[in-house]
DNA sequence: CGTAACCTTGATTAAGATCAATTCTCGTGG
DNA sequence: CCACGAGAATTGATCTTAATCAAGGTTACG
């Protein structure tokens, strides 16, 4: 694979040839197969990730075995460098685990981990890499803020909320629907319900003909209801 | 006030003298009454603030009026740096908002509150308190991270969770009881539920001997029974 | 074309929110 | 020092949402 690969990951992106290869040769490249477990939130820590192909889940499972997604993660970003930040004040051989769970969620899902000894050594010459480190992290902070509101709310205002989020995402204009790329079961999990609820959710916004629901497509019918559910 | 305040801000303890002198020269100072606001969730950002004295809760307000605690704030931490970081890359002009709400909790609460700009120039020029605040941003994602899992989980197990985390906060050893700073209604709204739900909690680990609620004193009667129902 | 994974549907249950009083507590002014 | 009144906390009765339990139905893929 191509060291340069590094380059599109907002992290890396100002760095030159010979620190991306530096990083690149520390580095291990490993891929996993669908639904197959990165790492456990008991195990010690080792590094963070870039994804590079594929997805990834991140998650939680409450004592009663339901699992909780906190993020989704694509190519080109990172996941589990809170651990590694947050050590850096301290002795940097703590024994710290990782925060959540991580399930790929494709097949030939290829991910980059930087060990934590690799990371300190760029982050020691590189100014822009902490700021942008800690512009990714002041994201995920805004995310999780996000998450936090939604999870307060029912989940019919839930589900609205996503659905316009993500046609807000398609990039062209008249995108009248959006497309699922992961399963019901993980955006139930993922939206903190399971699936019957969700799926009882989806019919009833159907019923009320705001959407259509085929398959992993979901078209939006009657936006302003939508909206309205979404805010109200 | 004496600047020297600042040193105490795990933020700016590396800075020297005429660096504090400068954050502070250009910092106003202010002072805020017991359940006065200090910002809202619409208003534009003008920069992050300091706890000198008193304290401060950061809380959303779901569209049905219920409030939920995100954070307390007490002397020496910070709050409201998120969207300060996560604007660094772009236009720094950009009308932000704050993420949440902000309101005092005690009569007399001191505040500092540091300008965007101020905090940019500083910022510019010290390596080190990008690391501190990346590592302080690290712990807040951390923290978050917890507050999901916990209200991912019921009452009685969330409640039983606050009184052992606080129980250990307590530094002197054989405390046998925790003193509740804030009031029962923003334990409740802390622990995201309501008073009355509070309350029905707090009395049955009372009935079950685990506790005695004394009004702001609770006391630890049966510390195994309580870890079981934290944890199981 | 068969089987497993995925999704939907129905009936039931439980946790906690809501609504409506009542009691407790504490600071203030008489 | 007491009395009053407001805010804080508690209690009870009821209602709502979504989780649970239990089948079916659909889809996708070898």
């Amino acid at each position: 694979m191509d060291k340069n690969i590094l380059k599109n990951v907002n992290l890396f992106s100002d760095l030159n040839e010979e620190e991306l290869g530096k990083i690149f040769s520390h580095s291990d490249i490993r891929t996993f197969g669908k639904g197959e477990m990165i790492f456990f939130d008991t195990e010690p820590y080792q590094g963070f990730y870039i994804v590079i192909e594929g997805s990834v889940k991140i998650f939680k499972i409450s004592k009663d075995g339901r699992e909780h997604i906190m993020h989704f993660i694509y190519p080109f970003n990172t996941f589990a460098e809170v651990p590694l930040l947050e050590q850096y004040e301290k002795i940097r051989n703590d024994k710290f685990t990782y925060p959540a769970n991580a399930m790929s969620l494709e097949k030939d899902t290829k991910l980059i981990l930087i060990r934590a000894n690799t990371f300190y050594n760029i982050v020691e010459k590189n100014r822009e890499i902490c700021l942008k480190m800690m512009s990714g992290l002041a994201k995920r902070l805004r995310h999780l803020n996000g998450y936090i509101e939604s999870i307060m709310q029912d989940v019919p205002k839930r589900i609205a909320k996503f659905i316009l989020t993500e046609q807000n995402k398609m990039s062209t204009e008249n995108k009248n629907h959006i497309e699922l790329n992961i399963s019901k079961h993980d955006l139930a999990a993922y939206l903190g319900t399971i699936d019957e609820t969700l799926s009882r959710a989806l019919k009833k916004l159907q019923e009320e003909n705001m959407i259509v629901v085929e398959g992993k497509i979901i078209k939006i019918r009657d936006k302003a209801a939508l909206m309205k559910v979404a805010s109200g």
